[in-house]
DNA sequence: AACAATAATAGTAACAATTACTATATTAAA
DNA sequence: TTTAATATAGTAATTGTTACTATTATTGTT
């Protein structure tokens, strides 16, 4: 592994990333840290995402629709996707350690873990008369 | 809802999708009906893929590597991918569809369904001596 | 403080996956 | 068999991301 070496663009990128819940794109944190370091390059945001993801200190969020997604908070926890408007929200609900064994008694291999994405209709685009699209049932 | 016109390049997309449990690519796809119709376009398979996917014929699995995949099997079910050679493999799993309920407590809106993917080490790379990486919980 | 070794950066180009566009062809139905 | 609608092939454009390179910043050492 690497030696990591300090940069003020990768703090600025985890201080973003700490300071929202939004988990924003590669593209958003670039627009924010860009006020901080107008020269910042869309490379170094992606690098330092990336490396962050690697050494634990970031989650990248893959979803159907647009780019990933980054959380600083590394915790293990589910995410809901409006599919009307797209955010990308937390769970508070705990995660299923459980199911990594019991997928595992039905996989000729080993798992070590998993993710879940829920796909639903936030409170916001309920209220403008957002429906439940059709499949309903979206499950990968 | 547009009216369908049957064409037989979706045809045969669908029947490639049928035989298959390879979890395909839109390129896989492509390369193989190009067996049968050498002059098809990869936007047409693009094209009926999502389609199919969108009229509940199919699913497209979203993995955090390389492009999406495809399904012919629309039944819910869950999926492996090993993080060693990125095959993507089915779970012999009931879909716990009471998670979406549990999840529905806790989400200020509605969910109606979640998909979940397993990361992990298939037999074949398991042999080869692949082990579990760092950091061991990937789950987003 | 100056130096050397290493890692990180900005800026740009390249790449991969996917969608959009358009003129032609196929399908379905009157 | 004409007509209207949809689908196609081929191509160009777009999006998201990674790779490359010369320069700069960091860190440890004299």
């Amino acid at each position: 592994m690497a030696n990591l070496k300090y940069s003020r663009q990768r703090e600025a990128i985890k201080e973003f990333l700490a300071s929202t819940t939004e988990h924003p794109t590669a593209d958003t944190v670039y627009l924010h840290v860009r006020e901080e370091f107008p020269h910042i390059s869309l490379g170094t945001v992606y690098r330092n995402l990336n490396l962050l993801a690697d050494i634990g200190e970031a989650i990248k969020i893959t979803t159907p629709h647009g780019g990933d997604r980054f959380d600083g908070v590394t915790a293990p926890h589910y995410h809901v996707l409006c599919t009307e408007c797209r955010r990308v929200m937390d769970l508070d609900m705990p995660v299923l350690q459980s199911v990594n064994e019991l997928a595992g008694e039905k996989f000729n291999g080993r798992i070590y873990s998993h993710n879940a994405l829920f796909y639903g209709i936030c409170s916001n685009c309920l209220k403008k008369g957002s429906k439940i699209p059709y499949p309903d049932t979206l499950t990968q």
